[in-house]
DNA sequence: AGAGTAGCCTGTAAGC
DNA sequence: TGCTTACAGGCTACTC
């Protein structure tokens, strides 16, 4: 599914085919109820239509299309949003909700199984994501920085990975990959970890965010693939995934077999031998053991 | 305020 | 075989 990976590697495809072209045509089906934000399909398309486009951002999980008149194409893909660059006699694609013309001939078709995918036209594209934690990628994001924002959350370490007001741009792939290379359990209460562990977990994201950026994103996915790039192909991040979907196979550094559970509702696969479980579990076992053990012993 | 969960949506796979 | 159910999950809205 898209997350951060997924939807850089569609900015980079798209900076390279379609800055500069202008939009000739826009049309949104009106199957797709939920995907124009803020303003009616056709009043969206009444202000693009004629635009070029002179930036191509990213912000988290938004796609940012700068247009010429200083105005923001926001695009958020969601669950299977795709965006794909086609000429208008190649074979229609599956599940295209909108198709918006370009001068150069061609058109980009937006596709998506789910309709969970949403686009705003707005003035200023951080109206949207107001509440956006930090880019992950940025030099400023620092171990520090994720222990600072995350370190005073006691839920588990995986759910607040996946807080965007946390962290930008993690999703529930890279998160798992990034807490098997920490070595940290996912169920561990985020502000419970030491710095050290802190500081494998930034490596860890890093880490994963660069390997499905190398790979062009991961196209795993339990039904159709999620996630295709702007010609259409999959990405290939996913033949190096070590953690997400491998439940049962061996992990890749010790050979135990990875285990899933679900935390805050979304599956979570680790390896239970390097990544071990937090020690007393959360809530009423923890009090259980402070009323059992009344005398702490000073450090 | 922070934590937890239902709902959005639809194709696939498992269970009966 | 055909039906039903659970599941996948980014995000918002809601309750506790």
């Amino acid at each position: 599914m898209p997350e951060l990976p997924e939807v850089e590697t569609l900015r980079r495809d798209l900076e390279a085919r379609v800055l500069g072209r202008r939009i000739t045509s826009c049309a949104v089906s009106a199957d797709a109820p939920r995907l124009v934000q803020l303003v009616t399909r056709d009043e969206f398309c009444r202000q693009l239509r004629g635009r070029a486009i002179a930036g191509l951002r990213r912000r988290g999980k938004y796609l940012i299309v700068d247009l010429d008149d200083g105005r923001a194409w926001v695009i958020h893909r969601r669950m299977s949003g795709n965006l794909l660059y086609r000429a208008p006699d190649d074979a229609p694609d599956a599940f295209t909700r909108a198709v918006f013309g370009l001068d150069d001939g061609h058109e980009l078709r937006w596709t998506d199984l789910r309709k969970f995918g949403t686009m705003w036209l707005v003035e200023d594209a951080t109206m949207v994501m107001e509440s956006l934690g930090p880019e992950p990628l940025d030099a400023a994001f620092t171990p520090g920085v994720l222990r600072e924002r995350a370190g005073r959350r006691s839920a588990p370490v995986k759910a607040v990975l996946l807080d965007q007001t946390v962290l930008a741009g993690m999703g529930n792939l890279y998160a798992d990959e990034a807490l098997h290379h920490a070595r940290i359990h996912p169920l561990r209460p985020a502000n419970r970890l030491r710095a050290a562990e802190f500081e494998r977990l930034h490596a860890g994201i890093l880490a994963a965010l660069r390997m499905g950026i190398e790979g062009r994103g991961s196209s795993l996915g339990t039904t159709l693939r999620d996630h295709i790039n702007l010609d259409g192909a999959p990405g290939a991040s996913q033949e190096t995934v070590r953690a997400y979907g491998r439940e049962g196979e061996p992990c890749y550094a010790c050979g135990t077999l990875m285990r899933r559970i679900k935390v805050r509702g979304r599956s979570s696969v680790f390896c239970p031998r390097c990544q071990p479980a937090p020690r007393a579990g959360r809530g009423a076992t923890a009090a259980r053991r402070k009323r059992a053990a009344p005398k702490r012993r000073p450090a």
